[in-house]
DNA sequence: AAAAACCTTTCATACAATGTAAGTGTTTTT
DNA sequence: AAAAACACTTACATTGTATGAAAGGTTTTT
């Protein structure tokens, strides 16, 4: 995704040089249908571009698929850098910049994601796994510890059932023992501030079982 | 990495068993850079080592590469638990250890490893301004709060002059008053950190005017 | 050597995170 | 409809972390 024309011919032949298809988008109009219809191994996005926030193209994709997003900038703020990063990008390279270096990044890139892509249903945040820290709607949070080790584990089942145990062995690291009330106690609050923090997701109650984390509209749905 | 031969023997195989390639270490000599070559997805760490402190390990790992970290210890060493924490160790099971138990964390930290990009070019730190959540090293941490604004200020002026009272102005919003001493001690607290969590930029004092952010190699230049 | 500027540690306080306990709400069973 | 089981939330006490005050140490300057 490239708007200037100049450059992004000079893309297009860098990679298709070296044996890439490519894919050139110059217009953003339901562009990342476009992106999520073609399927592309790696996505190259200029943050530049005429109208559109290329951090929004960004992070919609990164909701919708799990794609590999290489951002390329000339903006070389560390402001923008973090953003991206907030917002799921993989990689970050300010140009002008070296073909063999753009294309070392991009190998790696697809190698690391090989057999891993794949569309995604919606998760419109980030959880740092090591600090908590939730990226969402261009806000950060930290969360509290628990919150954060819930959240986590959700994460790692999305839409599937997670059982009280599975959440306090999250939390405290034993089977053994379970109380229940802490548990609920901490679920309450990490409900209370995904809420506050309208989440697209939700954590629902299976009755007798455990919980499970689910899109919003698919609430409903069963 | 597990010194006892019998202990190396059976998680070698209970791994393997289940179709991961495992690499033993059982010299500790250099171990670290051993890894880093190795680049593998998980590192299994006995803490209690002959001759050398798992702990420090664990931290030089943390420091130098995103790697999941499982450590590994007897049941008797609970509190050494938080120490572990501490130096970044991902997860912390005490043996012995059901082999189910085992695999299942280990899936869990490849899973939440898997995609995270942490490469970050030009600047080797990113500071969340929002939360302070500092990015280093593959490494991420939170700040308090103070230690955040001081850096964020530092880093709104790389390599320049800061005076005290544009540092005092960032942690209480006043000119009128500055408190000497709180604002040493909330510095002092943060070069702290940077040193441990091993940046290439430090705080220089100038003697009579301020402060400013350098990196470690200019220190001699000037 | 003495003074000035700066640094770091220790301690007390204030605040946030967590578990306990109690009370309320909601399903399911009888 | 009542009772029981399960789930949710709030208030409070405890614990741990962040912070500033104070004191003593170190480096630089005179």
């Amino acid at each position: 995704m490239e708007d200037d024309p100049f450059m992004r011919e000079e893309l297009c032949e860098i990679f298709e040089k070296d044996g890439y298809p490519v894919d050139c988008i110059a217009e953003f109009d339901h562009v990342v249908d476009e992106i999520i219809q073609a399927a592309p191994g790696l996505v190259l996005l200029d943050i530049n571009l005429p109208g559109i926030s290329g951090f929004d193209i960004c992070r919609e994709l990164k909701c919708r698929a799990m794609l590999p997003v290489l951002v390329l900038t000339s903006r070389d703020q560390m402001k923008d850098e973090l953003h991206a990063l907030h917002l799921g990008a993989d990689e970050y390279l300010a140009k002008p910049c070296r073909k063999e270096r753009l294309l070392a990044r991009a190998a790696n890139l697809l190698r690391r994601y090989e057999g891993r892509s794949q569309l995604r249903p919606g998760m419109d945040f980030l959880l740092d796994s090591q600090t908590y820290a939730l990226y969402i709607h261009d806000q950060s949070v930290v969360l509290p510890q628990n919150q954060g080790r819930l959240l986590e584990v959700f994460l790692a089942h999305p839409d599937e059932l997670v059982t009280k145990e599975t959440l306090c062995m999250a939390l405290w690291g034993t089977t053994e023992y379970i109380d229940e009330n802490a548990l609920q106690v901490n679920l309450s609050r990490l409900k209370k501030t995904m809420k506050e923090l309208a989440m697209a997701q939700q954590i629902e109650t299976v009755r007798g079982l455990g919980y499970r984390l689910i899109a919003k509209e698919k609430r409903d749905e069963t």
